[in-house]
DNA sequence: TATTCGAATGTAACCGATTACATTTTTTGA
DNA sequence: TCAAAAAATGTAATCGGTTACATTCGAATA
């Protein structure tokens, strides 16, 4: 069996020889650390390139038991959402000589084994993780154990020395109900994506309290649980219709439920905007698009990406006891379109 | 500065050294190659899980040429698209003990070196690109220097010993010009998605050859060059309805811009099927949920990516000379639903 | 020109696993 | 019971780099 590389392996023994040196001078002028005299730095580099010679990622890794690579930890859900962030993530590493490494599972036992052999087996310099439905009060205690720097995305693990980027839901879940309010609806619905999801939480919290600041017909509850699908914002609009009083607005904790929401008036054949107001969360590419255009939250998924990246890259250069502990919190901004009437 | 690892790395000396065997009787049973008295197994197994050790993955690298890690190249772009496929891949390969290692850039220069760094440093055990740009005219031929098995997913590359994955763009196109041409169009306008997209261009061999096939009123241009986004499709339909006589259908290459072409129908006061069909490509979620909903050519993304993962393991079994030359054509399904005034 | 000293370079141990080969232990059979 | 064969285990070289320490070189100084 032939090995993987088959012959064209360069070795730095290989590059030494050529350029006459010992493979203490070759690796050197590879991480250009002590002096080198310029004559044989050039010479050097002349063979490297020669030979199209580039280190080998096992070797190097072993002896300074650093990997350029990062752990991606995502749930196996929502490909649009993740892959956006993920895009942002991989930008901003990529420049900077870092790869990713990307496992997903939705099992959070196999989460925890991946991690674990990840870090244990020395595979990554650190680990990126969104788990929306992990939070400190489910066990999710594993990656404190490790030395390496953590980022979290939109879970609230607490793990002193790490960052934790959140996006600012609450306070963007309320300002929209409060527009909401303004525009004169009172019966105002949610439409939820998950009790155990921390974006969809926050969502739902910002819309109570938003409710609450505002002058109610009464005690309602206009709550339906969903699961960030279409479907699922079908289904709950729906139900929501069956309710008296009828909602005079639907807020969906996302556009996929805010695009079957529409989908639902449309069936019980109401018209969006005038006799039913639907809003959505995330503001995807086609949000603009749709019929009536979705007024929404527009979430900067790369921009929030490349922030992950930029604390981690941070981090890697800090030793451990000199990290701290961060919690980034990016402000979200309205979109008003035609859908919750406005214009 | 400490260790990456900090106290906690563990390795086979100090399992060998608790369980009083040798390293190498360590090594025989993480590997269950030889033979071990099944009481010194257990009793290694027994120190192996008391200590949480898994073996330095740069350190079995290193020796056994062999990372277990699939290097993954992307376009980046249409986050969507991409992250359905890397879902697929990445579920199939890491049920398989195998990691993925992601990059992507469209600047092919770039991408070229992200390659070559990834083969000639070891990083990876195989490759698997999407590259919808590439063909075997443009220069693409790096990765045929490499001895690593290679996926190609929508790119016409013809590396021997590879495998190739491809959607069957070409008879949905034309089926869908059928479909259409059924229902009585005659003035079916196309718009593309890209001149150098793969996808794009089989979609629009397809939509050619279906007209040649179908009675048209005239010898008429009605292809226009969009990017596969929304807004592309929006300004592609206005600039279609200018020409005379007016298309009565439109087939946009994907759904993000049949979804700008519906948009721009309901501008112009068009009702879409009755004044103006539009069908799209890819089955996105939401179609389903647009109004009217979108007939379309549904692409399992997911089932493609697991298709490329299991043609990656199945080489990584075989060695160089025992490796065939694949292609893997996916038939793809039409959705009928409203837009294209069928029901 | 000889001496000194810092800069440049080389030597070899090491990172943590695997594995060919050597050695020890166990089993088998006469 | 003991020699021979088979099985289990150990020893040490190795993978391809990095780096502490040793050595050599060259320039500056006397």
């Amino acid at each position: 069996m032939s090995s993987t590389y088959g012959d064209q392996m360069t070795t730095i023994r290989d590059v030494a020889k050529q350029a006459k040196v010992s493979t203490a001078t070759v690796s050197r002028v590879l991480n250009n650390s002590e002096k080198v005299r310029s004559a044989t730095r050039d010479r050097v580099n002349e063979v490297i390139r020669e030979l199209n010679f580039i280190p080998n990622a096992a070797a190097v890794g072993l002896q300074r038991k650093k990997t350029k690579t990062v752990g991606l930890i995502f749930p196996d859900a929502s490909a649009y959402y993740f892959a956006e962030i993920i895009q942002g993530i991989n930008r901003h590493l990529s420049q900077n000589d870092h790869q990713i490494l990307i496992s997903s599972a939705h099992d959070e036992a196999e989460e925890i084994k991946i991690i674990n052999g990840f870090v244990r087996g020395g595979r990554i310099d650190g680990l990126i993780m969104m788990m929306p439905s992990a939070n400190g009060n489910n066990g999710f205690r594993i990656p404190l154990a490790y030395k390496i720097p953590e980022v979290f995305i939109s879970c609230e693990i607490n793990a002193p020395r790490s960052t934790t980027i959140l996006l600012d839901n609450y306070n963007a879940a309320k300002e929209m109900v409060e527009h909401l309010s303004k525009l004169g609806h009172k019966r105002i619905a949610f439409i939820h994506g998950g009790e155990h999801n921390y974006d969809a939480h926050e969502r739902y919290r910002g819309y109570m309290d938003g409710m609450k600041a505002c002058p109610a017909d009464e005690e309602l509850n206009l709550v339906v649980m969903g699961n960030f699908t279409e479907s699922s914002g079908f289904q709950a609009t729906l139900e929501l219709m069956k309710r008296k009083p009828t909602p005079t607005a639907i807020f969906a904790a996302n556009d996929a439920m805010a695009i079957g929401a529409i989908e639902a008036a449309r069936a019980l054949k109401l018209r969006v905007p005038a006799d039913l107001a639907i809003v959505g969360f995330d503001d995807i590419s086609s949000a603009a698009y749709m019929d009536p255009a979705l007024t929404t939250v527009h979430v900067p998924l790369r921009r929030l990406g490349h922030l992950a990246a930029e604390a981690m890259l941070k981090n890697l250069k800090t030793n451990l006891a000199d990290r701290t502990t961060e919690k980034i919190i990016i402000p979200l901004q309205h979109i008003i379109r035609r859908s919750c009437g406005s214009e």
